[in-house]
DNA sequence: ATCCCGAGGG
DNA sequence: CCCTCTGGAT
């Protein structure tokens, strides 16, 4: 029983997650464009739960990119200790806030091309911040959930994130894109994950070539 | 390609 | 024990 392509399977893909969860959505707790930055920075290699865990305790101690930019990094250090990396992220966090001091009037931009010049700001974590913070057209967030459940799902073979996230941009229309990211997070998380996907409560698994049911 | 890093699950 | 977690910089 051979399977439908990519084009063809993409928009039922949508649909059904869609049906699935209905809540998906960025599961860090922010409130401002300052802490969803901050937080995604964290979230590297990390769970969200973990990053939720540290950020109350960081943002009272440093409510905006000015308290941040002057914080003494060994105290960041401690703060962010269990979501791991901690020394590259307090750098990031550091050089982050410095970053929007310096250049942005203490604000979060709101441009791709001004964000990923920010230390430790990527294109996935500018995605997010583009998508979630700001509600505006963003790419395909690609993270380890997105690439592996693309890959499984057959919608791709790439494995570099730029490659994968212009192949998902090419399978469904932009008005889609930050609400797949949340739908391919929310699934890998939940049901394909990575060690033993539970392809039997998977609502893909007929449009799926990796399905074992 | 490699490094950074802690914690939880299987 | 080994693998994985909303990556990014060198």
């Amino acid at each position: 029983m051979s399977l439908q392509p990519a084009s063809v399977r993409a928009p039922l893909i949508f649909k059904r997650l869609k049906r699935a969860y209905p809540d998906a959505h960025c599961e860090l707790d922010y409130a401002s464009p300052y802490q969803l930055l901050a937080a995604t920075i964290l979230s590297a290699q990390c769970t969200d739960k973990r990053v939720n865990l540290v950020t109350p305790a960081l943002f009272e101690r440093y409510p905006n990119a000015e308290s941040l930019a002057m914080a003494d990094p060994r105290e960041v250090e401690e703060l962010i200790k269990p979501t791991g990396f901690f020394r590259n992220k307090t750098k990031s966090l550091l050089g982050m806030a410095g970053g929007l001091l310096d250049r942005f009037g203490s604000s979060v931009p709101d441009r791709m091309e001004d964000l990923v010049t920010l230390p430790g700001v990527g294109r996935k974590t500018a995605n997010v911040i583009l998508g979630t913070a700001f509600d505006k057209p963003a790419g395909v967030v690609v993270d380890t959930h997105v690439g592996r459940v693309s890959r499984r799902l057959g919608l791709t073979r790439l494995s570099d994130p730029v490659k994968v996230e212009s192949v998902l941009m090419k399978l469904f229309p932009q008005k889609h894109w930050t609400l797949l990211s949340h739908l391919l997070i929310f699934h890998g998380r939940r049901v394909c994950v990575a060690r033993r996907p539970r392809c039997a409560e998977c609502v893909l698994n007929d449009l799926c070539p990796s399905s074992e049911v």
